[in-house]
DNA sequence: AATACTTTCAACCGCAGGATC
DNA sequence: AGATCCTGCGGTTGAAAGTAT
């Protein structure tokens, strides 16, 4: 069955012809794109001016970073394809998603991932791994860390897992396993929900972590920095080798929350100068509630958020 | 050169939600 | 309240292009 409106009409459908784009257009630029009225399902215009016509897309093929932003934040959030087309400038819903069934889907699956959790595909698993791996599913962390074997391509170098937080705050979960560099693997380094990372910043006035109306104005203007794609930190293993995991974590997460501390403690006194009282435009914030809506409601963080109830700035 | 097979990607499908009449 | 239209989304299809035999 047709779509309702072109199943009532005779109205063409498949490939348009120049012809057809030069009179869409037209159309367009005459009357604007409010009604989709033409000779074709009103539809099919809009999908064609939204995946095709639109002068702000972008041709050509992806770059290697635009391969690498559709695999982080697919590994977050799964195929919600809109979305991340969203942190791609000119490219499309259906354009993201046909270059991920056609090209890193099957990049992953050749490097022994799911292309769907990002996991090792058992088929590929060694005993070494393994540890890692189920303590991947077990950990709650968006830290992630790569390693290489040392002759794998490079384009094999980034086997990469993610989670997001469950625990309750100041628990840093250190998963106790030898770090080697000799299986091409990744592993999770702890939980950034401590209770000094930046997350407390997003959350410190309820539960509904989800809305931005919940959250504290100065802080999520002062989180406005943080773009989502920072919460995902890469440290190589390689430099690690031979240490324990919980040793790699302390040290990787220490730094990473000094960093982070120095910079949000930094603003914190920016933002006591410019005087606190002043409002926010979440509309003009660089910050992404759309992702990190995404991020918080994905099936990834579907654990309970009560937890973050807990979460104090305690400045 | 011809055919078979594979890949790519534009377009379609079906559904949901919101706006309007 | 119900019908219709618009918008947005993710999944699927199939024609065209590319590649292998």
């Amino acid at each position: 069955m047709g779509h309702r409106c072109c199943s009532k009409q005779k109205i063409k459908r498949g490939l348009w012809s120049p012809e057809e784009d030069e009179k869409l257009l037209r159309y367009i630029n005459t009357h604007g794109h409010k009604s989709w009225r033409l000779q074709r399902c009103g539809k099919s215009c809009r999908l064609r001016w939204i995946n095709y016509l639109r002068p702000d897309l972008k041709r050509g093929s992806f770059t290697a970073e635009e391969e690498q932003i559709i695999i982080d934040i697919h590994r977050i959030l799964g195929n919600r394809w809109a979305q991340i087309a969203k942190h791609l400038p000119g490219r499309t819903d259906n354009e993201v998603k046909n270059f991920w069934n056609s090209c890193i889907k099957k990049k992953l699956i050749s490097q022994g991932l799911d292309p769907q959790t990002h996991n090792l595909l058992s088929s590929h698993r060694r005993s070494s791994a393994s540890t890692i791996s189920n303590m991947h599913k077990k950990s709650n962390s968006i830290f992630i860390m790569s390693s290489h074997t040392p002759n794998a391509p490079v384009e094999t170098t980034f086997q990469t897992f993610s989670s997001l937080p469950k625990p309750p705050p100041n628990i840093v979960q250190t998963p106790s396993t030898i770090v080697t560099s000799e299986y091409q693997t990744s592993a999770i380094v702890s939980n950034k929900f401590s209770s000094d990372l930046p997350y407390d910043l997003l959350v410190n006035n309820g539960s509904n972590i989800c809305s931005p109306s919940y959250m504290n104005p100065t802080a999520v203007e002062l989180s406005n920095n943080e773009n989502i794609a920072n919460w995902v930190s890469r440290v190589n293993v390689d430099d690690f080798s031979g240490q324990t995991l919980e040793e790699v974590t302390q040290v990787q997460v220490q730094q990473e929350k000094d960093k982070i501390c120095e910079d949000t403690v930094t603003d914190v006194r920016e933002a006591n100068k410019d005087n606190l009282e002043r409002s926010v435009s979440f509309e003009s914030s660089n910050f992404d509630f759309g992702l990190l809506e995404s991020v918080l409601s994905s099936e990834f963080i579907s654990h309970d958020l009560s937890c973050m109830d807990e979460l104090a700035w305690n400045f």
